[in-house]
DNA sequence: TTGTACGCGTTATCAG
DNA sequence: CTGATAACGCGTACAA
């Protein structure tokens, strides 16, 4: 029995009458002949000792960690939790540990969390940030290699992995004009750049035009603080609504949804039949608003699973330009989408 | 410039022309005097150079890693994801960083998480666990600190951090009661020995008990695969209100709270006129079901916070024994707990 | 006050 | 096939 912590390899060569290198390569190179009586002996002094290398003392010396540094944006975002949780799973399948960094949308921290992380040797990153605190390029890496989530920064060419922004637009316009619904706003958190949502931006914008004049569609970058705005905006979308002419929203994450359905029940409007809607995102609590709220299901947990893949392929050693992997997103029908 | 990683305690004394100790009582011993002009030299280096020492060789050497592990039963309840928020500042602000390890609802997987955390270091433990998969004693937490959170593991004295769920209880039956309501339903997730559903259904149980034999109250334990036995008893609560005798829900927690609301919609049962209702945390979706759902809403930020605080405080050296923080819930009323 | 030498636990190299 | 030995990066007795 030890007194402070586990048994070290020196204490297992000790116990086997060997040599800690001896030990070492009884269970690293496992694949190069040992003795057998020596092998048995090494299994034996392990098990009795229940020991396990010490993960510190190996990324000092072999250079690698087995940890990979998860930085996320906001973890009250119900998308990064999922995705953590997806790539969390395929991390711990393929023995890689997390750790987790939280910006708190604190963008000038994503510096701070990169360097803070790079110190505990991580060997890679999954980042699902902003990306404009400073130019995250791959020198500030530390040389490491990194998978970006759902936002792709400017000018770093990692792998990325994200919803196909493009063809969940498409389906989920398709649905609404499909229904009857010919005026549409989409309601989006502010641009800032941020990729994910300027593409869905853009995707909308096409649409729209694809169906012109038939159709008519607006933008509008909607701000936590300003209620006011986005209710001036739902009922001007409402009042411009003429003619049997119908009218929807679509909400470009969970985020703006919540907004949504509080100023729709401040205006008293009713989803499926004042304003059609669709939301990215399928919270839990979608089914529970109004009449069920229609969205465009992510699928959060291949996304983080395949991030992980990605980075892990990347640490065995594969080389190549920067993938992109975009997953298809599932539009989920509900009653806010009703026809006419 | 150095090419693999960044520059070590050995550039930085090469630089200064001192020796590797200089610098580490430089950066370590500040308090102790060191001749003006080295230390000048030293810090000209450290700059210089943008030196950070290892933690990791820190941890190996100095044997602590500044390192907390957090475990998580499931990441995907946002109580969770709640406290991991308020802890995780506060210890970035302790300057510790966070490790998670998320037990994706497998019991058994508790010892392992430990065991893999223990293996970097972790200076101590936040536990937001069952505590059930192999008698996690302080003895499987390698000597070091843990804090508890929200659930008391058996025969374990470690400080224990949590909403006073007997207060809050005791408020969430008093407003229903003063209400006029008298017939209550207590749903809950199975009981299975988790301290906090246990805790929450013996108050409601003295509760019910205060106020006999004007209310009358009932225990119902809810499982996530069985919908028809929920609608049944919720069935069984509308028809048993009789003479203007009116019937409310509790819910235990946000997901039965979801689950109680998928019940009342494929009743097409109404919160606050057909049945009231409290549920246990507030979750941002809350307000927007049907005419608002009234909620104990927990402080999970400082329970974080309160457990991340008190393992630092051990971590430091705090001695005495097991201490237990009960921070008090607020009860946000909305509609569907309105009065006659 | 500063430098030397060693230990932390492991892996890799190089003899044997 | 196996055993010394030198790193890895840092803290700290101990010596000067």
């Amino acid at each position: 029995m030890q007194r402070p912590g586990r048994a070290t390899i020196a204490d297992v060569a000790k116990a086997a009458g060997v040599s800690k290198a001896t030990v070492s390569r009884f269970l690293n190179h496992r694949e190069r002949l040992l003795s057998p009586d020596i092998a048995a002996r090494v299994e034996a002094a392990v098990a009795q000792l229940a020991y396990t290398p010490s993960p510190m003392a190996q990324a000092l010396s072999h250079g690698r960690s087995r940890l990979i540094g998860l930085i996320v944006a906001d973890i009250t975002n119900p998308y990064s939790v999922a995705v953590l949780r997806g790539a969390e799973k395929a991390c711990q399948e393929a023995g890689y540990l997390v750790m987790l960094f939280n910006l708190g949308n604190d963008v000038d921290r994503e510096r701070e969390a990169i360097d803070a992380l790079a110190g505990y040797q991580v060997d890679g990153f999954i980042l699902n940030t902003l990306g404009r605190g400073g130019l995250v390029d791959a020198d500030a890496l530390h040389g490491k290699p990194a998978v970006l989530v759902d936002r792709m920064h400017a000018g770093m060419h990692s792998d990325f992995v994200s919803l196909d922004n493009t063809a969940a637009m498409k389906t989920a316009c398709g649905h609404l004009v499909e229904g009857g619904y010919r005026e549409l706003l989409y309601i989006t958190e502010p641009l800032k750049g941020v990729s994910s949502r300027r593409e869905r931006t853009a995707a909308f914008g096409a649409c729209v035009a694809a169906h012109e004049p038939r159709v008519a569609g607006e933008v509008f970058e909607c701000t936590g603080d300003d209620g006011d705005a986005l209710d001036a905006a739902l009922s001007a979308l409402r009042k411009r609504a003429r003619r049997g002419r119908r009218v929807a929203v679509l909400a470009g994450n969970a985020v703006v949804t919540l907004r949504v359905a509080a100023a729709m029940a401040r205006l008293d409007l009713s989803f499926g039949t004042d304003v059609g809607f669709v939301g990215f995102d399928d919270a839990e609590w979608a089914p529970l608003i109004g009449p069920g709220l229609t969205a465009v299901a992510q699928p959060t947990d291949a996304i983080g699973r395949a991030a992980a893949t990605c980075l892990i392929e990347r640490l065995r050693g594969l080389e190549g330009p920067a993938r992109q992997l975009l997953l298809p997103g599932e539009l989920v029908v509900r009653g806010s989408s009703a026809a006419a």
